[in-house]
DNA sequence: CGCGGTCTTGACAGACATCAATTTCAGTGG
DNA sequence: CCACTGAAATTGATGTCTGTCAAGACCGCG
């Protein structure tokens, strides 16, 4: 698995998102990481623990989940490259999941402390590091949603259509094609529902043309439809910085006093 | 309604949840805030928005919701007082749901920048406001696993669990007993059902001696057995801001290399 | 008093779970 | 080289939870 400079990754994930001045580039250039390659399934946080490092995926996928009193996993996010699912542990401890490794995977590791030194002097970064647990916040609401209102197969086209574009935006699908190592237990587990009805609406998905699965190549015949089908809009993912200039007046103006 | 000194309120609110020093309980009492009224339903910001200003609940219930395509209402969380649910509009923008009043309710509106001139001069503030930011994600990822995983009654206790115990931790609840203005169809909207089907597990609920619902006053008879049917554990609400002394060792040292 | 919102009840249908068994296929060892 | 193994995918039959449709009861409010 030929990976680059683990720096250079995550640099170039910021800027997608967000304008970084050079300074905070340096910044980040003097993070101390250490890489590791990972197996299928390895734990690198479990939920009780307190860790004094964060952990950047540099390749493959990771995934959050708990597990219930009765032993049922529910996955509760895919992660792609540039990620950095426990950012939040920073700030907040114990964890309160599990991050595993969504088949194998290579990672970095930045321990806390130089983390914290950086943002405590970079208002700039705290900005950009602080609304990355924010857009992962919204990732949860959008799947509050999707649970919430929608049928098997809407979610699990749901699920596609996310990846998808999430793995666009990091430049690792191309015509709607790339590589996605979960089984459809794993699918059944983050989609609230069995593995037997997962597999009876993917076959659907595929039925339908949606879709080619095979392993864990998987190619997206049709976006538009399976973004219909989903009812998909990327808006919550927030993959642009771009502060729309639509300031719309705030309710505060209409706000009467209570009867 | 009596309502005291904004400020107060969310120092104790932050001092409950973490350690503040003088210094930062002075910046908070510097800042401007503007209290308001609101009316049940009155919408605080809406999806698309982009706030200039942050909303403190100071009395009543505010939600989150987004309506979906076919114009179904998803109810994302619910907001006690202390809480102030569009801290992340600092740096996520624009608004990917709504904001509304659960009954009447009195806010106090901090205006963006001052907030953020204090946040950027303060890294214990800026610890804490993104703390606030980061349990909020964990009661959507909490939601996530009852949606994913849980029968209906299930679902329903769970909320009025996390509700009541979120009441109780900021003094508004007492044996068992608060207010709650949610309707049915309310309920029926954050749990992922039809407000017929919520209707007949609330009335279980009531049949099995676990709580009495009357308007908005709901009295937990027995709490333990409600948790029980709820499979509630309120670790996910990061209540104590205690840092566990328990760190175990992470997953890094047992990383082998790929096969 | 009539109105609309909320709560409640009943009958029926559909989505999904459960139980059980079979197929596929990559990995393994004789 | 090929039988053996276990995980993953697949198929079928049946039951249950929950949605849908319809209607009635309750209650605050103009």
């Amino acid at each position: 698995m030929a990976v680059g400079f683990p720096h250079t990754k995550l640099i170039a994930r910021l800027r997608a998102i967000a304008s970084l001045t050079d300074a905070d580039a340096a910044q980040i250039e003097a993070l101390p990481m250490k890489v590791q390659n990972l197996r299928d399934k390895h734990a690198i946080v479990r939920e009780g623990e307190v860790p004094d490092q964060c952990c950047l995926l540099v390749d493959g996928f990771l995934y959050r989940h708990k597990n219930d009193s009765g032993g049922q996993r529910q996955i509760l996010s895919w992660h792609v490259p540039g990620d950095i699912p426990d950012l939040y542990s920073l700030h907040l401890n114990p964890m309160d999941h599990n991050l595993s490794a969504l088949g194998s995977a290579v990672v970095a590791f930045i321990p806390h402390a130089p983390l914290k030194i950086m943002l405590d002097r970079s208002p700039s970064l705290t900005h950009i590091f602080w609304r990355e647990t924010l857009v992962d916040s919204s990732l949860f609401r959008e799947w509050v949603i999707s649970m919430g209102k929608h049928a098997g197969l809407t979610r699990i086209a749901h699920l596609l259509c996310e990846v998808l574009t999430r793995m666009r935006a990091v430049g690792l699908a191309h015509d709607g094609r790339f590589s996605f190592p979960a089984s459809q237990v794993d699918i059944a587990d983050a989609t609230g529902m069995t593995p037997i009805h997962a597999n009876r609406m993917i076959q659907q998905l595929r039925a339908r043309k949606l879709l080619v699965w095979n392993g864990d190549r998987i190619e997206v015949a049709d976006f538009d439809a399976l973004k219909e089908t989903a009812s998909f809009e990327d808006s919550y993912l927030h993959l642009r910085d771009n502060p729309q200039l639509v300031v719309r007046p705030l309710a505060s103006v209409q706000g009467g006093q209570l009867p």
